[in-house]
DNA sequence: CCTATAGCCTGGACGC
DNA sequence: TGCGTCCAGGCTATAG
């Protein structure tokens, strides 16, 4: 589920019951997730604040006091949700409803809002749990490119990555050292709303001087129009994706060409029909007239 | 440096 | 009902 919209989302649904609250107790059910939990996990968070839940990119930021910081990724299936926190020992109990086959990591904290449990939970188990004093500079963040709504994300910066690149501006798109935060279903709607086919080559969008050309003058704002509305719209729900308060998000209602092979182009005056290739492995939709 | 691919995992959808 | 196959929102390591 989480691309920028979603972990944004979380990050939202997160922060009025844990920023300020003190973590009591960790428990940690798997000696590891896509790698091993940081050496020290337990110790490390008991008894420290979140001062800031924070994001950059895909990744979650518990900023903790005493200077460190828990990064968190969530990979392909992880999500947090709100448990119980008035069971006596929560970790046993399993009431009727709930699923709890993966849920692998549980912090119970006290703040200004009373106690919370926080459960994350993680089927497929490529999410990631890292400790470091400096997240800008540590391994996971260093390389990651601007957060495209912000100021450091704007056409110059595109052109410059895209110049002289024969790799389809898709998969530039999914590099998290292009642009923080996307994946394959905002690349694709972006793409769509910019009329750029995923497959073409980044360096095409380019002059020959390293200028951007009118199409991906157009791509900068379509990329952060799809994300805001995204963010709007509480991100989107596929599964059964719920955020921490067990909300669905909608955005999903709202896609343009993913996942909608065979549909219509909802573009105005256009009389496409979505298709579906594959490009970097990933499944890749889009308007075959109206994105050139 | 650039580009493409395999692999990490489980669960759900689908065909037989 | 069961079994096999394919696919899925991300990221990294590796090979050419």
């Amino acid at each position: 589920m989480p691309e920028l919209p979603e972990v944004e989302t979380i990050r939202k649904g997160l922060a009025p019951r844990l920023e300020g609250a003190r973590i009591e107790t960790v428990e940690l059910r798997r000696a590891d997730l896509r790698y091993p939990f940081p050496v020290g996990l337990t110790e490390v968070l008991s008894g420290k604040t979140i001062e800031r839940l924070g994001r950059r990119a895909k990744y979650l930021l518990f900023g903790l006091s005493g200077g460190q910081t828990l990064i968190a990724h969530l990979g392909m299936s992880g999500s947090f949700r709100f448990g119980d926190s008035t069971l006596a020992e929560p970790s046993r109990l399993t009431p009727a409803g709930i699923r709890t086959a993966h849920d692998h990591l549980l912090i119970t904290s006290s703040g200004p809002d009373g106690p919370a449990l926080l459960i994350y939970n993680d089927p497929r188990r490529f999410g990631f749990f890292d400790l470091t004093r400096e997240p800008d500079t540590s391994p996971h963040l260093n390389r990651i490119g601007p957060e495209p709504l912000g100021n450091g994300f704007n056409t110059s910066w595109l052109a410059q990555r895209c110049a002289g690149r024969r790799t389809p501006i898709k998969s530039l798109l999914l590099d998290q050292r292009t642009v923080a935060g996307l994946g394959n279903i905002y690349v694709c709607e972006a793409l769509h709303r910019a009329g750029i086919a995923p497959a073409r080559p980044a360096g095409t969008l380019v002059d020959k001087t390293g200028r951007a050309g009118r199409a991906l003058e157009r791509l900068v704002p379509a990329i952060r129009a799809v994300l805001d509305e995204a963010i709007a719209a509480g991100g989107s729900s596929l599964k059964d994706y719920r955020n921490a308060e067990g909300e669905l998000g909608y955005f999903q209602h709202r896609f343009a060409v993913y996942d909608r092979e065979a549909t219509p182009c909802p573009h105005h005056d256009c009389t496409g029909t979505i298709g579906r290739t594959v490009l970097a492995g990933r499944s890749t939709f889009f308007c075959p007239v109206c994105q050139h």
